[in-house]
RNA sequence: UGGGGCGUGGCCAAGUGGUUAAGGCACGGGGUUUUGAUCUCCGCAUCCCAGGUUCGAAUCCUGGCGCCCCAGCCA
């Protein structure tokens, strides 16, 4: 008997590859890496390829992903952004043991390679402008024109790419070019920059060099350093794959790793670029890279998804080269599917209103059994106590209510959640027609919320013992933006679409007394959604809840 | 208008010449229910277009059309 999760795997193209690869007996065991590059957070985008990479890793026999940190650009990186992006990796659920590397680890490599393209002539030095480089590169329709320093000799190319590396020239004076071919269809292939001069320190090999390797040079020697055997990327290096091939055909690597390519993800009603992220950050239209409305790692955290839900979410929307957009209910079926089984249940008026029972006994006071989860009995069940004046929610009493309002509305019948029957004899208003206090009678046979006599009662509301109640701040949370895809708005920017009540503060909630104590994890507060204590603002004497999502609501859609 | 990709239902996505064209999400409807939740049952496409090859095409060929990416000394 095998009784381990028969779970299925979802498969993709880059998997197929990978089978035919092993079945052909090109690769004995297979190696991916995820290569952040350490300049700011990780997202949920981040999330599918770490999903994808450290997934085969863990799928295929002895296969294993590294972690590895694309540090070229020290201008743009900090090393702070490392921590923050292991704990998302591990938070998600995936390990690199002893694998974590930095492209900065391969700098002395990388640039004997350099040197070798040199005496190969397969790279020179530019002294050309930035701007001339520009104007020397052509346009999508017409080749570009060849440097006047093309021609360089190589002991002279030797000679100027060794004092650039000891810091002898400023900054943009010269650049190292790979020799390809100015007139290349393929703009990448137009002699492209292999080495920059930075005067920078890094921070990983402080202030050794003054010149920094490029992407498409760094990135395929560190695959083929590692020793990867599927180097997989977002769509848009497509037309880098012949210049990551040209420079590992060149160099004659060890190894010769294939770079494959499929398509990013995209949700509706957010953004997904770092740039952009970066921007609703820096401009305060969110409160930080964790900001629970935010598709960040961290931000979703915060806001209460569990890991479990995201790499769910992952093997769902599967992996292909087709541009998409990701309507948000896959993600939040994940989530709810996820919360639905460990959640354990409470009750919680969220927008409070007094209801009086005035047949209850004015001091009578009793404990009622509310159970925890509702398929799982394992859970047990907590005290709830229950008395004349209770919280219910706003919205589930009204004045003229349609025949299909299975609430609270005079001379109705309603069940409260594991306590009574009670039917609404009138209601209390302001001078300006608010309503104040919903007032009832009980029926007291129906203790427990069941009756002998088999009368039905179509509506179950939630409800919380005023003077037992706790009171706390919850934060609700709706989609950033206002509209499904807010950056392919060309005209317009897309901060113009941001939904200004995406979060909404509820100061006075009434919470069950048994959430004094609530711990970590999430809680379903029946009839509303999933909810989490604020990792950052909850404090013991003033709890904070965050909405993680709602729960389905098929009563709001008819309405 | 150069080069590289992509085009299966509202959103994803299987499918690789012979299947009633999987599945998920969404949507519509029925049942169960002390959460209008959960659970459950049912419904929901002829494959961008046009020709062609073939007994037979989403799958092959030809020609269109549409969308995305590329002109950083960013990744």
């Amino acid at each position: 008997m095998n009784d381990s999760s028969t779970e299925p795997q979802s498969t993709n193209f880059i998997r197929s590859i990978i089978d035919a690869d092993l079945a052909s007996g090109k690769h004995k065991k297979v190696i991916t890496r995820f290569p952040p590059e350490p300049n700011g957070y990780l997202h949920i985008g981040h999330a599918k390829s770490i999903c994808l990479n450290f997934g085969i890793a863990q799928d295929y026999p002895s296969a294993v992903c590294h972690l590895r940190f694309d540090d070229t650009n020290p201008g743009k990186e900090k090393s702070e952004y490392i921590d923050a992006i292991k704990e998302d990796v591990r938070w998600l659920g995936f390990s690199w043991d002893d694998n974590s590397h930095h492209t900065s680890d391969y700098f002395d490599q990388l640039y004997a390679y350099a040197v070798q393209l040199v005496k190969q002539d397969k790279a020179y030095v530019d002294s050309l402008s930035a701007a001339d480089t520009k104007a020397y590169r052509g346009n999508l329709t017409e080749p570009g024109i060849d440097s006047p320093f093309r021609g360089r000799s190589i002991e002279e190319n030797i000679d100027l790419l060794e004092r650039m590396k000891t810091g002898e020239f400023a900054e943009g004076e010269h650049v190292l070019r790979a020799k390809i071919d100015m007139a290349a269809p393929n703009m990448n292939m137009r002699d492209p920059a292999i080495y920059r001069i930075k005067h920078m320190a890094h921070p990983m090999t402080g202030d050794k060099w003054h010149i920094y390797p490029m992407y498409d040079f760094a990135h395929c020697v560190s695959d083929a350093i590692e020793g990867i055997t599927h180097s997989l990327c977002t769509l848009e290096f497509e037309d880098h794959r012949p210049l990551y091939d040209w420079f590992l055909d060149e160099l004659k690597t060890p190894a010769h790793p294939q770079q494959i390519e499929f398509s990013r993800l995209n949700l509706d009603y957010t953004v997904m670029s770092k740039r952009k992220l970066y921007e609703l950050v820096e401009d305060g239209h969110v409160h930080g890279w964790n900001d629970p409305r935010l598709p960040t790692l961290s931000g979703m955290r915060r806001r209460g998804y569990t890991a479990n839900a995201i790499r769910d979410f992952c093997s769902r929307i599967g992996v292909t080269k087709k541009d998409n957009i990701i309507e948000m209910s896959v993600l939040e079926n994940s989530l709810r599917e996820d919360l639905n089984s460990v959640a354990p249940r409470a009750l919680a008026v969220l927008d409070p209103i007094k209801l009086i029972i005035d047949n209850y006994p004015e001091d009578q006071e009793e404990t009622l059994a509310g159970v925890n989860h509702p398929k799982n009995p394992d859970a047990g069940t907590r005290d709830i106590p229950f008395s004349k004046t209770l919280y219910i929610e706003l919205s589930d009493y009204m004045d003229d209510a349609p025949k299909k309002f299975f609430r609270l509305t005079v001379g109705r019948e309603v069940r409260l959640r594991f306590a009574y029957y009670v039917t609404c004899t009138h209601v209390v208003k302001d001078d300006s027609g608010n309503v104040t206090e919903v007032h009832c009678r009980y029926d007291p046979e129906t203790r427990g919320g069941k009756s002998e006599d088999g009368r039905k009662v179509k509506g179950t509301i939630h409800w919380v013992s005023a003077q037992h109640a706790v009171t706390a701040e919850v934060r609700l949370y709706d989609r950033l933006f206002t509209i499904p895809a807010p950056v392919a708005e060309k005209e317009r920017d897309f901060k113009e679409f941001i939904n200004i009540d995406s979060a909404q503060v509820l100061a006075n909630c009434q919470l069950e007394a048994s959430l004094l104590n609530a711990n970590t994890t999430a809680y379903q507060f029946e009839r509303q959604g999933y909810f989490c204590l604020d990792s950052v603002d909850s404090k013991p004497g003033s709890l904070v809840f965050n909405r993680i999502v709602t729960l389905r609501d098929s009563w709001a859609k008819k309405k």
